[in-house]
DNA sequence: ATTCAATTGATCGTTAACAATCTCGTCAAC
DNA sequence: GTTGACGAGATTGTTAACGATCAATTGAAT
């Protein structure tokens, strides 16, 4: 239970909760749905939603305090555009703690939540099989939460979450050609290692399993405001 | 420069902006003005900082969302009482984030920075010298999260932010009778291992020191909400 | 043709009033 | 004496309208 899920439920009866208007935005910037620098303007989503303004904005002022949109003065909302300082923050960040977060499983993981993770495992590899590269996208990311989830340390799972899906933004943007998701094997290969409580390996299997997929960024490239000079320069 | 830093600042020709209301009231619970289950009525922060209710309301989300603050539905918002699970939590969050934040430092940090974490602990032991209590838990919590910012990783710097700010109210809540700002030398020794780029050292230094404050906790008794009586005997 | 300035249009920030909900004190019934 | 309901008061949640700010367009002058 997280500092936020105390907050009370608001009535549902008429359009959507902000936690779910937060959470559908969540989404759908993790599956690439809603591209860096997309305006989310305020009436769009009141529109989208069914709800007041009220509900929009505070949604909105939650998702910028996780780093997930950017709001300007008098501008309105967009979703968060990343530069590479930014980027290698947020790698640096879950290479701080998934390390210990697997570590931490291998000491001493339930059973039932293992299994939970290795059905997730399966659905990954039944959505990348079946070519939904949108649900690999996202289930691909909601692993490394589950990892944090299972530890039960809801306040590291918090982080995680926020981690992830600034991470999905950050795919978007600087993912070279190549799949962003790559990770093959190499979810279940750390599984395997949580199941045969070996600390070690766990954590060296995250550690180059992170360290792959930034090295498939191309850090270099276009920082995030170089498409202020594609949108001027270009279309539109 | 966090996300948050990204927001553009508001007209501040009249009161406050929320930035700064939120930055009052953080400190304000970090030196243990705010004791938890204190009432943060709306209508007492408008008169407080001279702003409407607007301002005082996104200032509240936005503590909520940290975990500062607990806000319930038609009954305003509360200074977070964390029960002792959440305690654990964060501080099982913090042993995962601290101990390679002293290790990235010991590996290179810059001296400036180096200089400036060495002049803090002077305030830290003048202030707590002169029994000045309020401004050494203050300066204690700040060292920690001095440290963060040291790596120049803004990400993990709010993320430790939020963690001693919450720290800061666990204490208050279960600490025990003995000064809770007890780290003596110890700041003083995490610093010299890491000038001396000794990231081990470093690393057990700061374990230590975190687990000794936690071991300071009285985490069995009366957990902050004394709902528990009301969970403990089925209620709900 | 290019540049600069003013106008226009749209969007956001703020305020004020209204409606819904909860707390607390009072009072009657058991 | 305790318990339950009830109503006044206060506080929050929501809505609607206003004012302020910024981006884009239009137009003229160089």
């Amino acid at each position: 239970m997280t500092s936020m899920d105390k907050l009370d439920i608001h009535s549902e009866r008429d359009g959507w909760s902000e936690q779910q208007i937060v959470e559908r935005i969540f989404e759908a910037v993790m599956e690439q749905r809603l591209a860096p620098r997309t305006k989310l303007s305020e009436s769009m989503l009141c529109k989208a939603f069914g709800v007041g303004r009220m509900r929009v904005r505070r949604a909105l002022l939650l998702l910028a305090s996780q780093g997930i949109v950017d709001l300007h003065s008098n501008r309105g909302a967009f979703v968060a555009s990343p530069d590479a300082k930014e980027a290698r923050d947020v790698f640096n960040a879950r290479m701080m703690l998934e390390p210990s977060v697997v570590r931490q499983l291998a000491s001493g993981a339930r059973s039932p939540d293992l299994d939970a993770l290795a059905r997730h495992i399966e659905r990954e590899e039944e959505a990348r099989r079946g070519g939904e590269r949108r649900e690999a996208i996202r289930l691909s990311g909601e692993f490394h939460v589950r990892l944090a989830t299972a530890t039960g340390n809801d306040v590291v799972a918090r982080m995680m979450r926020e981690l992830v899906t600034r991470t999905s933004v950050i795919i978007g943007l600087f993912g070279s050609a190549g799949d962003s998701s790559c990770p093959e094997h190499e979810h279940a290969d750390i599984l395997d290692a949580v199941r045969s409580k070996d600390g070690d390996r766990a954590e060296t299997l995250i550690r180059t399993h992170l360290a792959l997929i930034e090295a498939d960024l191309d850090l270099s490239a276009t920082g995030s405001n170089s498409t202020d000079l594609a949108t001027i320069l270009g279309a539109r």
